[in-house]
DNA sequence: TTCAGGTGTTCGTATATACGTACAGAGGTC
DNA sequence: GACCTCTGTACGTATATACGAACACCTGAA
């Protein structure tokens, strides 16, 4: 292998900027900045300069520096470009590390009223949930599968609830229909599902609607774990949930067809 | 002023490469990205190098090279840090294109009870409605400023009602506050607020108020133009307009403090 | 008011990087 | 199979850039 040259470090420190930019609320100053980017002020200050030239980054009046409209242009469209499982990926890592919990991604199957799981972070946990992916399960069953019959058109809601069989998998499945139909418009309201051992014994799930185009229900995150562990955490679980939810239904409702 | 050095020409470069890579749906070789970047092909290959070793590009197994998942991950939290104005931007210019009219973002003036239109994209049609940005203008006679007195307090609402003077613009505009009252009346209901001729003769608005925290209503975005020609496309108008201001919504749900 | 610490700016020099050139290889056409 | 065109890679040299040092200025504490 031929000896080349490194990279240059100038693209390491324009990322770190950008990156440290965009997770603080307020500017940051110059020498903030080569702190964070481990770089000479004086090399920083021109990286600086020329981001702002072309307007990816402004310098606001106290000489702090900020995200200019370039970078928010060129974020949109990034974000744009993407499918559900790209932008879920980097969500469902921070909700894992947040947690401690396996943080996962439930559809609708195609092809029948079934929840499949596209896309998993597993907890770090030597002792963790996990499910293969591609697997399908029963929609009454799974907290996932609670939230997608929560949003689902109501007449189709009505017919799964008809004609499925709510067979047992635990003590604690729910097997009767009426108290199934209540459950799920709870769920409408509050916007998260939590179950408790249904599924599998032992296992608890924490589960809210991701929001594509229009508004509609096309995928639910779920974190989930043993039931004890994620019962002395449901608090924090839920508003972790919910600001990840969040974040996937702005970035899909950004990623119109054009 | 003292004669400095200019900035690092591969900030530009590397701009480049991102907006273009974010534009196109496949990936894009070395070679024709240092065309992009007008850049020779040996300088090109040593700035992809580095991105793609820092995961913000990727190169597949035909070599060529596509946006990687740390500059989606930081695309995501640039979007997640932005005010209304910045996300309403690329939205407000598909409106534009899709009806062929001027769309605009009005809200609440701080001060008073005014709409203040803050955003707009013109009309590629030689006629087109048009308002100057800063504009302050009575939410009575207003498709704006109706869908913001549908959606403010109750009692905000009546204290207007009882205190404005409703004067007439045009032979169209309503001057009766039982009229009035009504028809906010139906405009929380619809969600849309459509006005014929009101403020000014020959135009016509069609508005949909954008959610913030909490559902709170904190602008309303807006359509306007030649009546006839509102006339004549209104129900497509209306889906459309319905589809900005959802996806608007969505977007500003995803902005809130962690 | 004084002082200490931190800021941002400047510039000459050291050095990291850009790039021109050459070339091996791949793909398409005849 | 030969030929042409374009690709991506390699490397020595030219040069653009990084940076250390110094300094004026600002802010907060004593």
């Amino acid at each position: 292998m031929p000896l080349t040259q490194a990279a240059p470090q100038s693209i390491d420190r324009i990322f770190s900027i950008l990156g440290h930019l965009a997770r603080e609320r307020d500017g940051e100053s110059l020498s903030e900045l080569a702190r964070r980017a481990d770089a000479p002020k004086s090399s920083v200050v021109g990286l600086l300069t020329g981001m702002v030239d072309s307007g990816y980054l402004i310098r606001d009046v106290q000489g702090k520096y900020r995200l200019g409209p370039n970078m928010v242009a060129l974020a949109i469209s990034v974000v744009a470009r993407q499918g559900l499982q790209d932008l879920a990926r980097p969500v469902l890592q921070r909700l894992a590390d947040q947690t401690g919990e396996t943080s996962l991604i439930g559809t609708l199957a195609s092809d029948a009223d079934l929840v499949m799981y596209v896309d998993k972070v597993e907890s770090a946990n030597p002792v963790r949930y996990t499910v293969p992916l591609g697997e399908r399960r029963e929609l009454y069953a799974s907290a996932v599968g609670k939230v997608l019959l929560a949003h689902m058109a109501a007449d189709r809601c009505d017919t799964y609830l008809r004609n499925e069989k709510l067979r047992a998998f635990t003590p604690k499945t729910i097997t009767s229909v009426r108290t199934l139909r209540q459950e799920i418009s709870e769920i409408r309201e509050a916007g998260l599902a939590l179950t408790v051992d249904e599924r599998v014994v032992g296992v608890s799930a924490l589960a809210a609607p991701i929001h594509g185009e229009g508004g509609r229900v096309i995928a639910a995150i779920v974190i989930a774990g043993p039931s004890e562990r994620m019962r002395t955490a449901l608090k924090q679980h839920k508003a972790s949930l919910r600001a990840a939810a969040k974040s996937l239904s702005l970035a899909m409702a950004g990623t119109t067809t054009h």
